[in-house]
DNA sequence: GCGAATCGGACCATTTTAGTCTTAAAATGA
DNA sequence: TCATTTTAAGACTAAAATGGTCCGATTCGC
């Protein structure tokens, strides 16, 4: 009853991407230090996002990963579904069910109902919305190191802020 | 992302124990003829939900488990979280959080209301519902590789329904 | 007190996660 | 054209979780 780190860095990952204006192409080194994710790992889950739709590649020097579209239009259920394949909180809520069980299975009513909801609020929080909420994870790790503290999203300073510790990657704080 | 086959047979598990009235003692051997569930499996599940509360047991001769309370106080969060653990969507939503990451992380604020949902409806349902609105798995299946159609919830009959199938440890259909 | 019945808990096999590494293919630009 | 850069694809692996069995300690009924 988990979801899986590699849909975790899923998301994580298209966040960082989606930082950027649309259609800026930034390779997974990148994106993996930005968030704090293991470098090939990343790549093999971006290879899902490719096949799904959700990103463009390019390879060679220069190229790395886009998105397709607007981060307003990819929704958090769509990417967790190219990460993770089709949620389902159970065998027999699956695209083709295995159970004989005829109807009145009250466990896979249940099953469903609870898996209805967590569709719905994946499918109404697009990537825009994660995006802007959000705190670039590698990045605030790294301040911790350094004994400062980050930046705050709505514009005040910490004490010990050094500006210069979002300056890399990224721009508007 | 699924639910873990534990928690699956430990909800099956009492439905069929919700069957009986209150304190009716009945042994693990019967609950899994009647759910189609393995039965030394079965047994080590009941003894999570013993611990916490859900069942009693008694053993010995003429032992077995019943209800610790009416199937209508007990819901289907008690059971699941008592089998599979509290319920967390994420390392970082676990009782004891393990992520350096400050506020601001939109993952884990997604994957919070996500998880609020499922537990709602967990929360909402109890045992005595789902008893309710169950026919028994087993049951259901011995009657199809016997190719019977079973009794209908609502009463009516199928076709080549046999009455005796249902005989056995339950009553009431 | 005895023997049968039943849970309790240690144990084990298989599958899934969470990654890594290597080789290939494509794009850039010198 | 050729070296370099970057993803694509997939084989491989260690470690953890799952799904389940089995036997021994207890307890009950007699
Ligand atoms: S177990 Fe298959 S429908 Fe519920
Ligand atoms: S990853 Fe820890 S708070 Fe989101």
């Amino acid at each position: 009853m988990q979801i899986t780190k590699a849909g975790e860095y899923g998301v994580l990952g298209l966040i960082a991407l989606a930082r950027r204006p649309v259609g800026e192409v930034v390779m997974v080194d990148v994106l993996c230090e930005e968030e704090a994710i293991p470098r090939s790992f990343l790549g093999k889950i971006f290879q899902n996002l490719t096949k799904a739709g959700v990103v463009k590649s390019s390879r060679g020097s220069g190229g790395g990963f886009c998105l397709s579209r607007s981060a307003a239009e990819i929704t958090a259920l769509e990417i967790i579904e190219a990460v993770e394949g089709p949620i389902a909180l159970q065998r027999c809520l699956e695209t083709e069910p295995d159970c004989e069980h005829i109807g009145g299975c009250a466990l896979c009513g249940l099953l469903t109902e609870a898996q209805d909801r967590i569709k719905e609020v994946f499918a109404k929080t697009s990537l825009a919305d994660l995006a802007q909420r959000h705190l670039p994870n590698g990045l605030v790790q790294q301040a911790r190191d350094r004994s400062l503290i980050p930046l705050k999203r709505d514009g005040q300073i910490g004490e010990k802020t050094n500006e210069a510790i979002f300056d890399g990657p990224l721009k508007q704080v």
